[in-house]
DNA sequence: ATTAGCACTCAATCGAGTAGAGTGCTAATA
DNA sequence: TATTAGCACTCTACTCGATTGAGTGCTAAT
């Protein structure tokens, strides 16, 4: 069976009334409320139809239809459709403050958001590629103790604090950051790894001492520098969706945004657009009836996090597309001005 | 009237009960569950006093009796009088990997501590004076930008990227590094604001042009020394308790861990000690059915940050203050032996 | 001073009855 | 032949009265 004209009108007038109400819909609603041209009873029949397509479901016997994970992916795909041709122009950002943590532009964005949508938004900080460290620091603090410290080619700095078992004299540092500068700043990671193993120890000669310490806290960063940080806001607004008045599907939902690792997978960039997961389309049985519209964000045109909007199946896709996208250009464009050029 | 021996242990039973099954108690529950040695009719006049005395509350005329803030306050004030006294001793932990991030090890101890108490708890990020700044160090990445870096005596780190409109030659770095360190670091608030206002732009001479920058650098970097975050974890465990049924209130619970800067107000340590705030002894009108647990963690003696246990009025207080305890102790134990000598 | 007993109160629960939205099917209609 | 009107049927949600039961306050007896 064809997914015909009318086929199409009725089930986009189903799904937008139930976006709408959160309560299964009849026929009679739809020849009343959408002018399809129809009467109840051929809508009905049609209603079926599409129910044994598996665009819509029933709750029970005597209810109205609601729509499917299948419904939901029509009409976000026609939504997207539609939408891919007609990028809107956006505002110019231009910087306010030079110095800003990234992280707080980040939380603000995904805050501002979550209060434009009325739901919950997670932001997946800077995911970093370790070959893209552009210079190390090593920076005595105390006789034994000194921060290594690296910063990467979008200006985010990570620090370290070592703690020497023995004391380092300070004309060392300055052999210790240009060996490491040049062995390792702009380095893959694979070359990395063959130096920590291979040359390290022999070039570091008299404070070859360090070595252990100055390895174990290279390949920390490099570590770190893969890892994300998870931001949450806006996740009251579940509870204003009717279908959470269910305290046990409330429940799975905070302690979803708790699972930092798990929100962390689900907000791994798949497609390089607006990327829309329906109910069971999420891999992970806990989101199994929440949707994520996600997108990622960019500095100069790279990758370097994730924003995404949370809620039930039963979402405005539509309209939280629109916001999405228009809050990630301007994220976009407000971190390229900051970090705007080469490091 | 006196809070004679009976009322008290009355009280206690109401209250003891009352936290066990959020159910309002009756005198003849009382009369046979603990053995008082008293009929229920008795305990029903001594209830009676103790509601006119304002211990308890009564939330409709034919049920029994819950305790009121002012029931809570005398039953944590008899625990924690009783606490006082036997301090119980700490297993000593000792530090297993040098390199952790602060934020990261009290956001684990904040979990770890949701997980055994099943609440929810919040961790204030270290707050440090801005007098005791040890460190300051410029770092040039490339010629018109450099890291701004400052380290503080618990080894906290903070960084800023400074865009400069000028470049500058790697020399002048060494000259500002000895001039901001010797007039900086280890320096008073006032003295800091002194030289800020009247002798840095003289003394900069030729490179007169990047004070501007510096001196916003500077001031921000102190002003967000002072600043906090604020973390939260187990949020879900609120939905346990049958008093959050009413979705309302769950909204209002969530609305507030989302409104940071009011939790860091709840957070601010007032006392030395275990600090307990139940319901409208609370500050906030939007914490007046919740009862907070916070007590402080330490570096070597030096109050850092906070962490608290939040939950409905009706909280098993015993076990969290001691749950409370242990945990900000280990954790203390744990940053001492980390940031354990003067930097 | 304590307690047994009793009348009273009130929230919660249960069940029958009803309303109403919606369906599927059949027969009439354009 | 496609559409529609009509009807019997289904099922949920809601209402409403009755009932239950825990709890109280008061009084009289111990």
């Amino acid at each position: 069976m064809p997914l015909d004209d009318r086929k199409k009108k009725i089930l986009y007038a189903v799904i937008t009334d139930y976006i709408m109400t959160a309560e299964p819909i009849g026929s009679r609603t739809i020849a009343k409320k959408y002018n399809i041209g129809l009467s109840s009873a051929t809508i009905r029949n049609e209603m079926a139809d599409l129910e044994e397509m598996g665009y819509l479901e029933q709750p029970h016997t005597s209810a109205g239809r609601i729509p499917s994970d299948k419904g939901y992916r029509f009409y976000v795909d026609s939504i997207l459709r539609n939408y891919i041709n007609n990028d809107p122009p956006i505002s110019h950002n231009t910087r306010e403050e030079i110095i800003v943590e990234f992280d707080e532009i980040v939380k603000k964005y995904a805050r501002i958001l979550a209060n434009i949508t009325h739901h919950t938004t997670v932001a997946k900080m800077p995911k970093l590629n370790p070959d893209r460290i552009r210079k190390i620091q090593l920076i005595p603090v105390a006789s034994n103790k000194m921060i290594f410290l690296v910063v990467t080619d979008t200006g985010i700095v990570k620090n370290y604090l070592l703690n020497l078992c023995q004391n380092v004299d300070r004309t060392i540092f300055e052999f210790l950051n240009n060996l490491l500068n040049e062995k390792i700043a702009g380095k893959s990671e694979k070359d990395i790894f063959e130096f920590l193993q291979k040359d390290l120890r022999q070039m570091l000669g008299e404070v070859a001492f360090i070595a252990d310490e100055l390895i174990n806290t290279i390949l920390l960063s490099l570590k770190q520098l893969q890892e994300t940080d998870i931001y949450a806001d806006g996740t009251s607004h579940i509870l204003d969706f009717p279908e959470y008045k269910d305290l046990g599907k409330a429940k799975n939902f905070f302690n979803l945004l708790d699972n930092k690792p798990l929100l962390n997978e689900v907000l791994e960039p798949e497609v390089d657009f607006i990327d829309v997961r329906i109910g069971s389309e999420n891999k992970f049985e806990e989101m199994k009836d929440l949707s994520v519209i996600k997108t990622t964000y960019k500095i100069n045109g790279r990758v370097v996090g994730t924003i995404g909007i949370i809620g039930p199946t039963r979402m405005d896709y539509r309209r939280l597309i629109n916001e999405i996208n228009m809050m990630t250009k301007e994220l976009s464009n407000l971190l390229s001005s900051i970090y705007n050029d080469e490091i």
